[in-house]
This record gives structure tokens, sequence and C-alpha cells, in this order.
RNA sequence: GGAGAGGUGGCAGAGUGGUCGAUUGCGGCAGUCUUGAAAACUGUUGACUGUCAUAGGUCCGGGGGUUCGAAUCCCUCCCUCUCCGCCA
């Protein structure tokens, strides 16, 4: 969420990021601030009113210590007067601050200045590429075929179970999974990041905080007897484990890491977007996040790059960095980078990780804060990305690394895999 | 699922209608002492809003009510703990 201090100081800025990001509904800047200026008022208003009925009842009661019953009377007669006018005023102001705070929060956030202009996914600028795309000329099957012929998922019985889009791993495709999971957390342990076993299902105030709600509940599943939904990734509750505190200025930056499924209604999607492993219901993925002191928040986001970059270099496989322009990003950051790896028989490239600098805001709704060296409090920088989200992944190694003879392991997941080809 | 207890400042824990934003202890910060540290002693220490700065206002789990006045009384919702039952 935008802090309201922002739209009495630079409304300019507030339109021009809006702009950059695609946002439609631009009149709301001026209605945000009209309403913060006639909320203001009566603030000072109803402030006064308070300030006087609270004289007035420390006097009623010294007067009763007292024992002058009759000045008591007299007092109290006096400010049931104004008690009706009070109420009134009270019950506007509280009204402006709903009406404030629900247009506040259909603001996305502000793009930073290193965001390209753009609205479609072909507007994203490519930042860097690496790797080799591999010579499949031999055998190039889509990884769907690959996982029958090696029997390491079942997506008939995933259907059976529960639905389409909840893959069975089974065999050697479970272990891979697995030992994928192993090695994606100890690459974030090595570099410093806390490891954090999250829950899976979060309260309302938890999906509030990372802007999953309000608007999106579309995508969360919900269980609805307890209120909680399934978390659509790990950041949701590691993020929000810091919800409400003030954190000490030297512990920053707080770095954690976290291995969860991940749960996506994904509605509407459908064809070969949706094949295999493309997309699906639940998936599981490795995630960091770190919350970060303000002037040091984009050295961090780099640093998550980097980071991210070298795991896949790792793995060997073909990849490409993305800075996503303003209309392609999601509604919370305020800057993305996605990174991209080819999926050799398919003949695309496929989404893998995701880092963002989301800046205050979602720190603004989780009031997450550190006190400076001037003793102020102000609100952290949260980030997080994608270190790996494993579908995908296992997309690529499959395809990719298909031979005659069977399925070469890359040498880092070796020792996690304990194999060197899945045959 | 049944029965009971309870939610107060970073933590512990007082406070049952009137200068209570809240006694006290711990912790934190600053100082005295010390070569330095510890101990001891002294002082200081909540958040939000608002103002140029004051002032003012709000906050004792959330919401609502009674009252001139609520942390304290009433209603309601949420959460935590203990015991029993069930269970990985």
């Amino acid at each position: 969420m935008l802090s309201i201090q922002l739209f009495r100081q630079n409304k300019e800025l507030i339109l021009a990021g809006l702009k950059k990001k695609n946002f439609k509904d631009l009149e709301l800047v001026d209605k945000i601030i009209s309403v913060d200026e006639r909320r203001r008022a009566l603030q000072v208003e109803n402030d006064a009113l308070a300030s006087a009925q609270n004289t007035a009842a420390k006097s009623i009661g010294q007067l009763m210590a007292k024992g002058d019953k009759e000045g008591a009377e007299l007092l109290k007669e006096k400010v049931g007067l104004h008690k009706e006018q009070a109420k009134d005023i009270a019950q506007k102001l509280s009204d402006l601050e709903t009406e404030l705070q629900d247009m506040l929060v259909r603001l996305p956030n502000l793009p930073h200045i290193a965001v390209p202009e753009g609205k479609t996914p072909e507007d994203n600028e490519v930042v860097r590429e690496g790797g080799k795309i591999p010579d499949l000329s031999a055998q190039k099957l889509p990884h769907w075929e690959l996982t029958d012929k090696y029997g390491l998922i079942n997506f008939e019985l995933g259907n059976k179970i529960t639905g389409s889009g909840f893959p069975v791993f089974m065999g050697q495709g479970a272990k891979l999974q697995r030992s994928l999971i192993q090695y994606f957390l100890n690459w974030n342990i090595d570099a410093g990041y806390m490891e954090v076993a999250p829950p899976f299902m979060v309260n309302e105030a938890s999906a509030y905080g990372t802007g999953q709600l309000p608007d999106k509940e579309g995508q969360m599943y919900h269980a609805t007897e307890d209120n909680f939904f399934l978390i659509p990734t790990a950041e949701v509750p590691v993020t929000n484990l810091y919800r409400d505190t003030i954190i000490q200025e030297f512990e920053l930056p707080v770095k954690m890491t976290a291995y969860s499924p991940c749960f996506r209604r994904e509605a509407g999607s459908y064809g070969k977007d949706v094949r295999g492993l493309n997309r699906v219901h639940q998936f599981d993925k490795v995630e960091v996040v770190q919350l970060a002191h303000p002037a040091k928040s984009y050295e961090v986001l780099e640093s998550m790059v980097h980071h991210v970059e070298k795991l896949i270099q790792s793995l060997e496989l073909p990849y490409r960095i993305l800075r996503l322009c303003g209309g392609d990003m999601s509604f919370a950051s305020a800057i993305t980078y996605d990174f991209e790896v080819y999926s050799a028989a398919q003949e695309r490239w496929l989404e893998v990780s995701s880092v963002s600098n989301f800046e205050t805001f979602q720190t603004n709704r989780m009031k997450i804060r550190f006190k400076d060296g001037n003793g102020k409090t102000q609100l952290v920088h949260s980030l997080n990305g994608s270190s790996l989200a494993l579908p995908r992944i296992i997309a690529c190694l499959l395809e990719n690394n298909q031979t005659p003879e069977g399925i070469k392991i890359p040498k880092a997941l070796q020792p996690y895999f304990g194999k060197e080809i899945i045959d």
C-alpha cells in the first residue's frame, strides 16, 4: 500500500508511476487526495470536541470528589448537549477513513525508475542470457512423454485422486524432486539465509499483508470452514513472520529461506500452456525473502539476482533474465526480474523464478519497521525471489538432458540424487 | 468435540468506574564508579495520528453498547492456555 504522505507531497510522481504500470483508474488519485483533506479537517473538529469532553469529565470527577454534587450535575447537563454532535462527527470520520483505506489498497505499487515502459510481455527487457541450448537431434521428447517413459510422474493418478493440475511424482521422479529441494535449500543456507519451515495455510491478515487480499482471493484455495488460505507461495507466511514488529537496525537485512508447496487455482488457464508441468495447481518451490534497510535494498536486490543466476548456472540450464515492463509486473512490486529457462523439446522459455523488490508496499500493510539512528521508526523494504520453482526446472532438466541412454543428471545435483542418470 | 481459565507496553506481571498511557520487575539506552568489563547506583525508555514547533487526539485481543467519565461494567466475535476425549 502506498503511504498517504506521498499523495500530499508528490501527486505527479504517483500519476506517472501508475501510468507506467498501466493502471487505468487514475481519477482515484484525486479522490484520495480530496477524501484525505476532508478527513483531516474533520479530525481536527473531532479532536477538539474530544478534548472538551475529556476536560469536562475530569472536572466532574473533581467536583464529585469535593462533594459538590450540584456543580457536577450542572456540568453533566452541559456536556450532554454536545454528545450527539460528537457522535455524528465521529461516525462521519470513521466513514471517511474506511473510504480512504478502500481506495488506497486498490492502487498498485509504483515502478522503479529502471523499469521499462510497456504493456505486455513483449515489452520486457532481456538483461542477460547464459548457458547453452542443447542439440536434441537424436531424440526430442517433451517432458510429459519422458515422465511417462521413465515412470517419473503420473498425471492420470493425480486426476483420479484430486483433479487436473495435481501431478503425482513417483519413484525416481519423486526422488529427483526431493533432491532438488534439498539442493536449493542448502544453496540458500550457504549464502546466509535462515531456513524456515512455515505453515502452508495462513489467516486473512497474512494474506492481506503480502497483497493477496483484497482482490486476488480467486487465485487462492480457501478453507472456508476455518477461513484459512492455502499459500500460493512461501513468501506469504515467511514475510508475515515479521508483521507488526519493529526490527533492530543492526539485525538488517533479515534473510530467510523456506521450502513449501504452493497452491494456485489458476482459474481460466487452458491449452498447451498448461500441458504437463508447465502450469499446475500444486507445486513445490524454495523461496528466499529479505527484509532490508531502505538505503540498501537495491544492493540486496542485485545480490539476490546474482544468487539465483548462479544457482541456475550450477544446474547447467540455458537461461535468460528479464526485467519486466511496467504493464507486466505484479501489483505489489516496484521492480521484478524474471528468470526463464529454455525448454529444448517444447522450444519455449519457461519462468522459473521471479525476484522482486516491493520497497515499502508490503511492509506498510504489515507494519514491519526498524528504528533508525535518530530513533525514528521507518518502514523496511521487503524483497523475495524463487530459488527455485520446481516443476519447470524438472521439465527442462528432463528435456534438455535426454539421451538415448537416459536422462543425465547435472553434476551439482548428483550427490543429492545419488545417480548420474535416470534410466 | 466436552469442561474450565485467560488475553494489559519488547517480556514478565499489577490494576475492577474518575489526573491510568497505565504501579513494579526484567530487558534496552545514557551516565557515575572501573585500565576495561561485570556488579552496584542514578537517570531514561511504547506505538499511531497531528503541528513549522507546541498543543491536541487515539490505542489495555477485535467490534459494539452503558456512562459526564471504561483497561475496569454489559453484549458479541477472535485467539491462547489447562484438563478430559479423539488422533499422526
